[in-house]
DNA sequence: TGGATAAACCAATCATCAATTGGTTTGCAT
DNA sequence: ATGCAAACCAATTGATGATTGGTTTATCCA
């Protein structure tokens, strides 16, 4: 026989990939059918598909097919290896770094029913009748303020660092008051932050928010 | 008739509630069972599940169902959602506003060996032969920046907002010239930012990564 | 004996469709 | 007017069958 077929196979198949045209996402027909377009095997045909893989031109996933070029990135942000590594005191140290520079984005960018949202968070939170309606309208506050940033990606963000958040302080539940009191110390900062963006004033804004996020880490601290 | 069925449905919604056991997953009931079992109409009964939808007891949408406490944010902590919905634009506004925060905490908390090692990547940078290792060098530049933050919540969110860029600037390769010039703008913008984390300088580290940033944007923009 | 082929099978994935569910409208009845 | 029942809408779910890469087995042929 031949000196080495899977070369030939190999040739065959880069010059079939060159003369056919490709869908948009890169995907080429299935084994089957091009073991019969090549008029080869399957299992041989296999082989050269696998040279082609380790060679990096092709990408392979059974149910999905084999497609050109890079196989797209699976990375996905591991939230458990960040509560992993983190703890409350840092979290509060991101948040301070963070939601600052979300809320100037949100001054710049809000659009009018948003901050109307914003708002309407803030005095459902000074109404609320217990705390754990009060946390639930204040996160609801701080993701609408993302959601006005219009950058998808700072929000996305901005979840990610929520998620860790509730992770690593899940189970702390605060019994002290029944409710909120009237003088809560968030209450006059949620309105410095929301009066801020309402006014566009992003430098205002990112400042409200920090003194914000200070004094809820100060409480923090004290709580315990 | 009574003076408010309103409240008398409510009032017997939330005694089934207690009374039912949920499960685990806090979903309740589809409306027209819930009508059937109250033996009252599904529009009453809708507008009691609105109160306690609006008093955040219970969360609803349509083909779901509805559920007990809060509704779980689309943490869309997988890149890829990222960065379907996200584009180069949004990247660098990102960018911008994060990094230098996270600057910020580097100048404050950087140890002395990750100082050297950022200068470290500076200097690479600015003696790489080619683009390609001129960018690597860069990116390793900005991440010791991340870890020597010394919060690894910023540093995953850090390493996050990279896997998006990465995902986003793909196959984007810059040709034109074989390497960096000698003169390149981030050469003098990394200088500074390094200098300002090696003198402890959080706001001087704050605006120069801002400032190298927007430059960097500035060049992505005059690019097409 | 060695290598290739064909066929059958497996598990992951996709495509499709019917059923379910929260929202909305309409007509009827009290 | 107000509540109720029915019908309809659109988003979601769930189940089912087809497709696909991977693997095994049997067969054939030189």
């Amino acid at each position: 026989m031949d000196q080495n077929l899977d070369t030939d196979v190999l040739g065959k198949l880069k010059n079939f990939l060159a003369n056919i045209e490709l869908p948009d996402d890169g995907r080429l027909p299935p084994e089957r059918e091009l073991a019969q377009s090549l008029d080869v095997g399957r299992a041989v045909l296999r082989k050269a598909l696998a040279t082609l893989q380790a060679e990096g031109t092709v990408w392979r996933h059974v149910g999905k097919g084999t497609f050109l070029g890079d196989r797209p990135i699976d990375t996905f942000a591991d939230i458990n290896a960040m509560v992993q590594r983190t703890n409350p005191l840092e979290v509060m140290g991101a948040r301070i770094a963070f939601e600052p520079e979300v809320a100037r984005c949100a001054a710049l960018n809000a659009t009018g029913v948003q901050i109307a949202e914003i708002r309407n968070c803030m005095i459902k939170a000074q109404q609320a009748p217990t705390w754990r309606q009060y946390e639930q309208w204040d996160n609801r506050l701080h993701r609408t303020i993302g959601e006005a940033s219009q950058n998808s990606l700072l929000l996305g963000l901005l979840d990610t660092l929520n998620a860790v958040r509730r992770a690593v302080t899940w189970g702390r539940l605060r019994q002290t008051p029944v409710r909120p009191p009237a003088d809560h110390h968030s209450f006059t900062e949620h309105q410095q932050i929301v009066e801020a963006i309402a006014d566009r004033d992003g430098v205002m804004a990112a400042d409200a928010m920090r003194r914000h996020l200070r004094s809820v880490e100060s409480h923090m601290r004290g709580m315990r």
